[in-house]
DNA sequence: ACATCATATATAGATAATCTATATATGTCA
DNA sequence: TGACATATATAGATTATCTATATATGATGT
């Protein structure tokens, strides 16, 4: 990822696996997407994303199927399984607390809030 | 970290920073004051913490200086320099943007919307 | 015709942030 | 006295990312 790639760790699942819960894409594709979503402020990596995808293909999370571009090309495409939308639930979950309690704790030690 | 680890990484430097913004403290209280701000979500290991105190210390982002407490008991106090606000700021810009485009990115591919 | 670049998938090895496990020492409580 | 919380510290394991590299096709420019 461009940006800090620390703190993306762990996120990169679950954008991945929103991604193919809107529609079915190949590698490359996601790359672009997330890309373009993000305002190009996640440009993730092809090295990262392949394996990741055998990854979570090989716990079910997401199924492969192969489709005929123009000339010889085949295009390796991703659809997300029942399995895969029960974990991106999930993680959209704890993301949605981590986000919260690390906003929390940003805003201060406050002890008082006056009125 | 409690919850995945992963998701963490990389925000542990900024929230010690900002800890150390509202006031000095040793590393065992940073631990609890974490936690308890972060209603329990985030429960720091002290393998990772002191490492990265020393780190933070090397870089010149905190200083330390040792006081007494009960008994013969040394506590080791850290203290934000000016450079370690400057990267807190920093970090914190960053931790901005990026919750905003993981958000974005999680709202979908809306392509129209509605009024 | 050929080079170069974008597309597309893939793997090996490096990097870095966290973890677990362990060590040491003091204070408190039963 | 033994167990547990406090307090600091380090070594080694784990894991998610990265970079670098490989392969192959299609498009573009000269």
């Amino acid at each position: 990822m461009t940006m800090n790639k620390n703190l993306l760790s762990g996120s990169t699942t679950m954008l991945i696996l929103k991604l193919l819960d809107d529609k079915d894409m190949y590698g490359y594709q996601m790359i672009d997407e997330l890309s373009r979503r993000s305002d190009d402020t996640f440009s993730l990596k092809a090295g990262t994303l392949y394996p990741l995808l055998h990854n979570l293909e090989e716990q079910e999370m997401i199924e492969s199927y192969e489709e005929y571009a123009e000339g010889n090309r085949i295009r390796k495409y991703y659809k997300i399984t029942k399995k895969g939308k029960k974990l991106l639930l999930e993680q959209r979950n704890e993301w949605n607390l981590y986000a919260e309690k690390i906003n929390k704790v940003l805003e201060g030690g406050v002890e008082f809030v006056t009125i």
